[in-house]
DNA sequence: TATTTTGTTTAGTAATTACTAAACAAAATA
DNA sequence: TATTTTGTTTAGTAATTACTAAACAAAATA
């Protein structure tokens, strides 16, 4: 018995939509990009919008957020006023493009949060036990971000984070 | 003008509830957690409630997933009935529970979904040339989260995700 | 056995987030 | 200039998630 193509690829537009979720990002933008994935030619708004069954505005305010962390891409034709759009296919250059995106992101600004905590520490110095012990712990958690930091900047600034490269940090870690 | 240690407190605690919303968790996780990651001690949920200003119940349920990520342990002291909460010290130990965690959840199946629809089209192979197109995009998205894989277990099988092993990385992604 | 002290579960509310419908804006065409 | 075709913004609703208050359960103590 033949499953239809229609039929899977609303299956993996579903499975693509609960990963979407569990990131913590709208299920319709997983529903989006896998209908882009899909499609071999590009797609305008309204084609998005009779494929995943969500509204031009929702839409709209969605595939903004996808294109700024680069994984869809908008382009035009010639003497047709529609955007079309298409799915980033390299997921390694997606995953610096996200990563990237995260340094000016609220998040960023809640791991300075903690830097200021040290800042203020240090310039109102009190010497007792619970002090130093809380400034102990902030100055950990500080050491740690610094070192997921670096990390993502040196991914941020590979030239390709190809199968190659993973391979390369697999072996280390052996 | 000397900031006291409460405020302190405060501050760094709040930073912990915008990081912990930023990755999808109840801000008041992230708050539970930074109130035991500053206390010298290992405190009880009635401590905890004065702390954070949640219910019993809240912390009760929330306080149960730390436990399961691995980012909070419980405790007990001889001739107390109550239970006493800390945290874990160790990020890196914290990360890599985080990581154990995440392979029986709702994310992994979601990503099995995705190796499914492969396997149904496998099995009632068409040979147009969409199906061929589609079944190449699956493919490359499949072999994509196998990477994220490989070097998951890579780093939940590394006794300790130290700055040695950090450094390390860094040094073959230069 | 009755009471106290703890943690858990449950039913419901508050707060947040995703989304729709419709007005709007901008630009091209008639 | 008026109309059409597109994408965006906005005001409001639906759906979801975080949380509270209170009932409950389990175990220790009186």
């Amino acid at each position: 018995m033949t499953q239809s193509l229609a039929r899977i690829k609303r299956d993996f537009t579903q499975g693509l939509s609960q990963i979407s979720r569990f990131w913590g990002f709208p299920k319709g933008m997983g529903a989006i990009f896998a209908v882009l994935y899909l499609s071999p030619t590009a797609l305008s708004l309204d084609e998005i919008v009779q494929e995943t069954g969500l509204t031009k505005g929702a839409i709209s305010t969605e595939i903004r957020t996808l294109a700024r962390m680069g994984l869809v891409h908008r382009s035009t034709k010639l003497g047709d006023r529609k955007d079309y759009y298409s799915a980033e296919t390299d997921f390694y250059a997606a995953i610096r493009s996200i990563l990237q995106e995260r340094q000016n992101s609220e998040f960023d600004r809640a791991v300075r949060s903690v830097k200021d905590t040290l800042t203020v520490m240090d310039e109102n110095w009190v010497d007792d036990e619970e002090w130093n012990f809380v400034w102990q712990k902030v100055q950990a958690l500080q050491d740690f971000f610094d070192a997921i930091d670096s990390l993502t900047k040196a991914v941020i600034k590979l030239e390709s984070l190809g199968l190659s490269n993973v391979t390369k940090i697999l072996s280390v870690l052996k």
